[in-house]
DNA sequence: TGGGTTTCT
DNA sequence: AGAAACC
């Protein structure tokens, strides 16, 4: 408890309350059990869902302008379209696909920039936040992908209304034409089904996105089978199947988990497919990748995955970054990172936390290996430097972070030599967060509307009040639990407040 | 080939 | 600080 010492009675009756103290801000997850960061020990039969949108970005822009929902659309970054619709699609546009073979195939084609993800991140954390109100344990994959650990719910539903395994799958069922039948074998992925279809239909409604679910006992195979029926449908994995969809993945690169390095080091063990990997002796995979890793890509092969479902919550880092065919400049670098700190200042700004590390990330051109060079330095970020960030000037706190960032820069780049670089890139991390701001003449509607993201919405989500004990009187600790979107699940702060006569 | 993000080493 | 993974 914070100290509520500092007893001066003198003015009893001019106010009816005041602020004695406050408590500062405490996640609550460390105070909720059940917003636990993990799900404990895996429960032998998990239903777990993973949802994917269908064209993620080309869908937040035809919400935008819906006129857009009747012409071949392309999301483009520089040179490369990077999602488009389905109209699109039918005209022989495909994912990350460069605009001048796109405009080849299909002149027609409508482009929308969209370098900036700012609209794209917004809808992102309202698909995960509704999906937390369905229960906490979401995760987040990238910014259209959410797994979602239903299992308590399913319980919890199969225990009200056992007549429940009396209804059949929704939606499609991995290998089977006809699920009548199974429903009764597998009622838990039964219920995770209907829930799936309920859940993609208030997003739906609520935000107007379509997307395909997965429903699996764990979370690569809720991946893998999300993306067998696509777009706008989803699909049920049942046990007995998991080796046909296993070995349905033409290369082991289709794997979850084994990306590109990965595929070529067990290409040179002569490993090619899924089957290879799984009769392959763990000893000598644990060789050449050491055996935790090697454990983890024999079970990968074999559809065993016993990784928890770990809340996302708010972001650990924030970061904005831009690239572009030559900056060889000092001054155009500092032009370009003054841009890129500008917004990630105010993008911090509406986050609310103060960030301790500030990371300066650049891309030197070279014509061999020209993609992957990344450099990177960071620092602390002084103290006073970071309270400025989320105060209302946040100019003052650009005007110190740049040259914070021009001194990173020159741990990487002789600027007195020729430089050419591709890429800028800057970082906060290590977000910290702050204290409750109770203003001196603050109420408690001020702290509210000033201490939080402008124009963000906060809600109460319960508040208690509790006496303190005897030698305290007429003084309180009034405890309120509220939401700070993004993904600030629930806050605790806490007020120690005296009530005073009103005479 | 983009603009993110996380986790592991 | 970089590598590798995911989108």
């Amino acid at each position: 408890m914070a100290n509520s010492e500092d007893e001066k009675e003198e003015d009893d009756t001019e106010w009816k309350y005041s602020f004695v103290d406050s408590i500062p801000l405490i996640p609550a997850a460390a105070s909720d059990p059940s917003l636990n960061r993990t799900s404990g020990p895996t429960p032998a039969h998990r239903v777990i869902l993973h949802f994917d949108l269908d064209c993620f970005y080309a869908q937040v822009e035809m919400i935008r302008n819906p006129a857009l929902r009747e012409v071949p659309l392309g999301i483009q970054q520089k040179y490369i379209i990077v999602t488009c619709n389905y109209v699109a699609r039918d005209l022989g546009v495909s994912k990350l696909m460069s605009v001048t073979d796109a405009k080849e195939k299909c002149p027609q084609l409508v482009l929308v920039k969209g370098e900036d993800l700012t609209h794209y991140r917004e809808m992102s954390y309202k698909l995960t936040e509704l999906l937390m109100s369905y229960c906490p344990l979401v995760e987040r994959l990238g910014f259209d992908e959410n797994f979602v650990d239903i299992t308590k719910i399913v319980e919890r539903r199969l225990a009200e209304t056992p007549e429940s395994n009396n209804f059949s799958f929704k939606g499609h069922v991995y290998n089977h034409t006809s699920a009548e039948l199974e429903a009764q074998d597998h009622p838990r992925l039964a219920l995770g089904s209907h829930i799936a279809a309920e859940i993609r239909e208030d997003i739906k409604g609520k935000l107007g996105l379509t997307g395909c679910a997965g429903i699996a006992t764990n979370k690569l195979l809720a991946k893998l089978v999300c993306g067998t029926f696509k777009p706008n449908q989803q699909t049920t994995l049942l046990t007995e199947n998991i080796d046909d969809i296993i070995g349905s993945l033409s290369s082991l690169r289709k794997v979850p988990g084994v990306g590109y390095q990965t595929s070529k080091r067990l290409q040179a063990l002569g490993l090619a497919s899924v089957k290879d990997l799984q009769l392959f002796p763990l000893n000598d995979l644990a060789r050449e990748f050491g055996a935790p890793s090697a454990q983890r890509l024999k079970n990968l092969a074999l559809g065993v995955d016993e990784s928890p479902v770990t809340p996302t919550g708010a972001p650990q880092s924030l970061s904005d970054e831009d690239s572009f065919k030559k900056i060889s400049s000092t001054k155009e670098v500092l032009e370009k990172t003054r841009e890129l700190l500008s917004n990630l200042v105010e993008r911090m700004r509406n986050d609310g936390r103060q960030p301790q590390t500030f990371r300066l990330t650049i891309r030197k051109y070279s014509a061999t290996n020209k993609w992957f060079n990344r450099e990177s330095r960071q620092c602390p970020i002084p103290n006073h430097v970071g309270q400025k960030i989320p105060s209302e000037s946040s100019e003052d706190a650009l005007v110190l972070l740049l040259p914070l960032a021009m001194k990173l820069f020159h741990k990487m780049v002789d600027s007195s030599a020729a430089f050419h670089l591709t890429l800028l890139n800057v970082c906060f991390s290590n977000l910290q967060t702050k204290g409750a701001a109770v203003s001196g003449k603050g109420s408690i509607t001020s702290f509210f509307t000033q201490s939080t993201s402008p124009g963000k919405t906060q809600q109460i989500c319960s508040s208690q009040i509790q006496a303190l004990p005897t030698g305290f009187q007429h003084t309180f600790i009034l405890y309120v639990v509220c939401r700070i979107p993004p993904l600030r699940t629930g806050v605790v702060t806490a007020w120690i407040i005296r009530l005073a006569h009103t005479a």
